[in-house]
DNA sequence: ATAAGCACCGTACTATGGTACGGAGTCAAG
DNA sequence: CTTGACTCCGTACCATAGTACGGTGCTTAT
């Protein structure tokens, strides 16, 4: 007989803390399995894979709020989905431009720095601390 | 004469709230001005000037924590800097990959959802909740 | 000289994303 | 049938980056 999936061992496969699975649970992230009338609650396949849905969509640097949002995508309709995908991806190319910008920016001051003969004096310092522009 | 640089109008010249520049006084990132026997704390330019600096590396992306880092090392030590500046450069260009490959996954989704004739049954829905990664 | 309006200061609260704790209930093996 | 491991549940706590509040003290203008 297979080993019952309680949520330590949902924890376990999902490679998370158990106490993030009550938190997700909490805030309504993730379903809760309804609680037998004795014994401890059972998790589902289904759990397990959306919270390592959730920890890849969090490496990806969406919040909770931004993956609730891509969860909810899962209403049934397909066109409903579709649009609310594109807006995802929309948010997502917006974040992809403001990285880039940020790492232009820092390229261009360590560029500086690699040009600069005076240790004494950090070009990238200097362009943070400028104030007279 | 002048109007005295209280923390009002340091606050109004760096652009910040009051209590930003209490908050960083409470955990050390910028010098308190002593407080004369009787009457209220100025600020010098160098302080207004550090705020902004501050301001600017957040930008870029730069947690209090690093900024802290950074300021320390406005002794003039170049090569120090540049490292982190490199550092965080490496994060930011992996949290653009990362979200490029989100972008491509959900672009194909949607791609597939465009295609799709059952609107009863989205393709993306079905990934979502067979993904197993 | 008095009132309006800041400043000062400690403390509490916000949001986000969890983590830890303590007591009670339950399951499973010896 | 006891023991130990695990679950359940509420609540409190952590870090990060601030924001808000309330009482009191100080300054400035009228």
């Amino acid at each position: 007989m297979d080993r019952k999936r309680t949520i330590s061992v949902a924890a376990a496969e999902a490679g998370v803390n158990i106490e993030t699975i009550r938190y997700y649970q909490r805030i309504g992230l993730i379903e809760e399995p309804a609680k037998p009338l004795s014994g401890f609650r059972i998790y589902p396949q289904a759990t397990v894979n959306r919270i390592r849905f959730i920890q890849r969509a969090q490496a990806l640097g969406f919040s909770l709020a931004e993956i609730r949002i891509l969860l909810e995508l899962d209403d049934g309709n397909c066109k409903k989905t579709q649009q609310l995908a594109e807006q995802k991806l929309a948010l997502i190319q917006q974040k992809i431009n403001d990285l880039n910008t940020m790492a232009g920016v820092l390229k261009q001051q360590v560029k500086a720095c690699k040009t600069n003969t005076d240790t004494a004096c950090c070009p990238l310092i200097s362009s943070l601390n400028s104030e007279d522009g």
